[in-house]
RNA sequence: CGGGGUGUGGCGCAGUUGGUAGCGCACCUGUUUUGGGAACAGGGGGUCGGAGGUUCGAGCCCUCUCACCCCGACCA
């Protein structure tokens, strides 16, 4: 590619919407533009390293033996009411009608459209297993797209699906994809973790996470420092300290204290001169059909993932502050003490006595206050979010947890048959019977993949592509922007390079040399070829290599030593 | 959706008590430069997000609206 007559749109400074490193980065190499929220053109950079992961991953499913199709970005809306999960989805699902009237929407994922495709197509287990794949937009309508590329509306993604005879098949398609996500991060020169993971929205049994290891990641990981157990705070179950009995074993009465104005676990806290993990939190949500309450100790959160898996509901939110005043629920000062809702308490509050809430009365909070005798509890278990120095859930290990932020790039999921039981997908079986697909499904976000790489290698002075993903993997540089000498080597090197099917880019704008060199390093080429007149003098062109920073000094005429040089460091 | 904030040239910003819009970068022309985002001179580009209103006069005041950004269980 010959720069001057190329689109590079480097800035110098980022717009003031771009917060994360990855997304300054990805606007000032002039990777990306914003053209709605969430939404983005990719301009010729962008592409280039956008496409890189796309092959990437292309190859890899296909060495996978997925099969490639395409599915509508548009899809009926039919269907989705067939699976049921138009409902479940909400607004995140983006619906529009058609000239006629028809009701569409823009896919967020396709498991109704390839589970009907597949159907359709596919009558007997003689044909199975099958996993299709497509890499195609998506739209999802977020709460609140941010952070670029990394959570945008509309996104790129691989998405794949496999259908199999039964639960062991699956499993083992399941093992083929976990495998070939791990080619595809490692040859994306990744840092990442495969961790257990919740399955959301998608649904099914069990799931796994791949994260990319970067401060700005919007997930939590827990990982234990003595097995090799991974796994999403949303999802980590907590194995409770059972030496951590407070309260002491003498069961006090109950009394109300007065705390005005003291809505707070820290304001009770406070006031009393106890820690807040002395105090239990009464936690207000509506569910699918009526209001629960839950118990938690003062210094932990409650997962709602957690919860909702539980007491597997659909819904599950905090109460809103209508909801609590219609059934008289004080805010700030609730409590479980003649609570008219089922109670659940979380498995840490099963140790404690003696210990403080609110008393479901304005300004007053009660203390001495135990489970069982003062009220009831529906039932104890593992609601709340796990935490640094929590132990590690596997059993017989004695490991603790510690946590480091991640980007989810990629997703494998376990479906079973909740797809083509809702749809009514079958195939004929070897005894002749029809039976349900044991389906698994895959997702990568290709964006994300690419503004991860960002988030992970950057440098004061720009991206640090690893060289499988750099828009290209060597810039040629005259550093003489007048038509000479310098130029000429510039051009001849370049064609050389290029009929050898090097991924080479030249240089050749009329700009000055430090203009060039900022930009090849912003934009994370790996390997600069720098070539004017102050070496060719000597006789000489140099390679610079944005990773080490070294400089290297080559004879000028021997190509066959400039093209060995490249192979070796781009190695 | 709730709360907060911001909209002025492509990007980053300034704009006083209301008096008719400016700076840096970028862009164009010329000259000089030429190894780390060059210098000088000249130049182009703005319905001040939109609509309505107040006023002799609105970027500035009022009303509505749109867009974008940030925060949002922490308590119950």
């Amino acid at each position: 590619m010959k720069l001057s007559n190329y689109l590079i749109a480097t800035l110098k400074e980022a717009p003031s919407d771009a917060e994360t490193t990855s997304h300054q980065l990805m606007v000032r190499a002039g990777m990306i533009r914003k053209i709605a929220a969430g939404v983005y053109n990719f301009l010729p950079t962008g592409l280039r390293v956008f496409r890189k992961v796309e092959n990437i991953i292309r190859e890899e499913m296909d060495k996978a033996g997925a099969i490639e199709v395409m599915m509508p970005f548009v899809t009926p809306a039919d269907l989705w009411n067939k699976s049921g999960r138009g409902e479940i989805y909400g607004k995140e699902l983006l619906r529009f009608k058609d000239r006629a009237d028809r009701d569409f929407c823009l896919g967020p994922t396709h498991e109704e459209v390839v589970t009907d495709m597949v159907d359709r197509e596919v009558k007997s287990y003689k044909n199975l297993p099958i996993t299709i794949y497509q890499i195609q937009p998506k739209f999802r309508d977020e709460i609140r797209p941010r952070f670029g590329v990394m959570r945008a509306r509309e996104f790129t993604m691989k998405d794949a699906y496999s259908f199999d005879i039964n639960e062991a098949g699956a499993e083992k398609s399941y093992i083929n994809m976990f495998n070939a996500y791990k080619s595809i991060f490692d040859r994306c020169g990744l840092t990442y973790k495969a961790v257990e993971a919740d399955s959301g929205n998608i649904g099914g049994s069990f799931s796994h996470e791949f994260m990319v290891l970067a401060e700005t990641g919007e997930d939590l990981v827990l990982s234990c420092d003595k097995c090799d157990f991974a796994a999403n705070v949303e999802t980590t179950s907590i194995k409770e300290n059972t030496s951590t009995v407070t309260g002491g074993t003498d069961l006090i009465s109950a009394n109300e204290i007065s705390t005005p104005k003291m809505t707070s676990v820290d304001d009770i806290a406070n006031f009393l001169k106890v820690s807040s993990g002395d105090i239990v939190k009464t936690l207000v949500l509506e569910s699918d059909d009526d209001l629960i309450a839950v118990l938690i100790r003062g210094d932990h959160d409650l997962s709602l993932t957690k919860l909702k898996k539980f007491l597997s509901v659909n819904f599950l939110d905090f109460a809103s502050e209508e909801v609590l005043k219609k059934r008289n629920i004080v805010k700030g000062f609730c409590g479980p003490i003649d609570l008219d809702i089922k109670i659940y308490s979380d498995n840490a509050i099963k140790l404690m006595t003696n210990f403080i809430t609110g008393s479901n009365k304005l300004d007053f909070h009660s203390q001495g206050v135990n489970h069982d005798r003062d009220f009831p509890v529906e039932s104890f278990g593992d609601f709340r979010e796990a935490v640094d120095g929590d132990l590690c859930p596997c059993d017989d290990c004695v490991g603790t947890l510690s946590s480091t932020r991640g980007i989810e790039v990629g997703h494998v999921f376990k479906l079973g048959t909740k797809y083509s039981e809702s749809m009514n997908a079958t195939f004929a079986d070897q005894d002749g019977k029809e039976k349900n697909y044991y389906m698994g499904c895959y997702g990568i976000g290709v964006g994300r993949v690419v503004a991860a790489a960002v988030e992970q290698n950057n440098d004061e002075n720009g991206i640090r592509f690893p060289i499988a993903l750099a828009p290209f993997q060597i810039v040629i540089i005259s550093t003489d922007k007048k038509e000479g000498e310098s130029l000429l080597k510039a051009r001849e090197v370049y064609d050389f390079l290029l009929n050898l099917s090097y991924d080479v880019a030249i240089d050749d704008r009329n700009e000055n040399p430090g203009v060039k060199f900022k930009d090849a390093e912003l934009l994370g080429i790996p390997l600069q070829l720098r070539i004017g007149p102050k070496s060719l003098a000597k006789g000489l062109v140099e390679f610079k290599n944005r990773l080490s920073g070294e400089i290297i000094e080559i004879d000028k005429d021997n190509l066959e030593l400039i093209k060995e040089k490249i192979d070796e460091l781009l190695r």
